[in-house]
DNA sequence: TCAGACATGTAAGTCGTTACATGATTCA
DNA sequence: TGAATCATGTAACGACTTACATGTCTGA
């Protein structure tokens, strides 16, 4: 069951929250998302395009002047049904394409001093994203808290649609802060594979 | 500095080890590395045919009858010296685009019910996974102390064009299971990520 | 007035999957 | 003799990236 049109149903959904332009669309993704998804305008303009042929999602007229107006997204009860479809199918399992991993074990015929490069090499990649999750994590903890959002949060998570209940607010937040620990506690796990390995491999 | 032709690399990496026909390379692939890398036959013959154009590898005379003779490929020289300056480059960073992440955040707006079914699905499918990468590190563990090789293992380890030492065999089992280790790590933190959402949106 | 952010869009090319077509060999 | 596995290959499509082209608005 391969769900395929991924950048559809992200757009989809992240139109399901407000709308939106394509810029922002991708502004959205890159600040917030980055972490487990990521989408390009060359994917994002036509996508919208063929959304709004199909009736999933409205273009609105478009402010400013001249030949590069802002175009605003909407989704329509179409594309809300078309979403709410796609979201209780199965996720399909992730294509495995670890690049690190076959260098990795490639590098067995080679010395041992290669290997330890890819592996510390990974190491300090891993490490450094770790910092940006943590840091991004107290910011996160820190703000449901006391119930004040920064505005890199705000912006993402606001809906002007519809005022959302204190209840929906803290659910938001909940799963944002979720998908970062998502993120935290898989990078922690490759950083603890990395020294698994340098100590295996140094002794 | 983006990697690309991945598929290229993977296919001389394999034949560098031991001369393979493209229905080895996709056994390998699917046997021993499927953890962390896919291949098809789509790309595997197209690049292999591309390879010995640029004399990378070489492609034996054939082996059968008719129209269907077996075709081994074997690295050359100077397919060995482009693998040797691939591998050290450092690998890129994998395209992060996680749909069972997706899923989850957009579903925010939704009843938790389906918040949960998603978490539930994922932790299943990760637990299953993790079963099968137990049980072949048990496999490999035993396999290691002993100093015997099941046949999988031997398929994938076996070097016909020269003789390893002990010591190269070691280092070849080490590294294969420790890509594994690999595998293990991640697949739990991802269940250990489903528990800590599960607790936290069931109370 | 100039830099930088805002903003939209396309063309070309690469990469990868899927489905199909074909045939040989082995062994029960 | 028929099923399974071994084996090679292509065509069509779909997904994704990259580079480019263009233009507007805001504030120092």
């Amino acid at each position: 069951m391969s769900t395929k049109q991924k950048t559809r149903f992200a757009l989809l959904g992240l139109l399901s929250w407000k709308p939106m332009s394509g810029y922002d669309i991708k502004k959205t993704v890159d600040i917030g998302l980055s972490h487990f998804w990521n989408e390009n305008y060359g994917q994002i303009y036509p996508t919208l395009d063929s959304l709004v042929t199909e009736g999933m999602v409205q273009k609105s007229d478009g402010e400013g002047s001249g030949k590069r107006k802002r175009f605003v997204y909407s989704i329509t009860g179409r594309g809300e049904k078309a979403f709410r479809e796609w979201i209780s199918l199965p996720a399909d399992p992730p294509v495995v394409r670890n690049e690190v991993q076959l260098k990795f074990f490639l590098s067995s015929s080679l010395p041992t001093k290669k290997t330890l490069k890819i592996v510390r090499n990974y190491r300090s990649q891993q490490q450094e994203l770790l910092q940006g999750y943590r840091e991004s994590e107290v910011i996160l903890r820190r703000a449901i808290e006391c119930d004040e959002y920064p505005q890199e949060v705000e912006e993402i998570l606001t809906t002007p649609k519809r005022r959302r209940s204190a209840d929906q607010r803290a659910k938001q937040c909940t799963i944002f802060l979720l998908t970062l620990r998502h993120g935290i506690l898989v990078v922690e796990s490759r950083v603890a594979w990395c020294d698994e390995v340098i100590s295996l491999l140094t002794t």
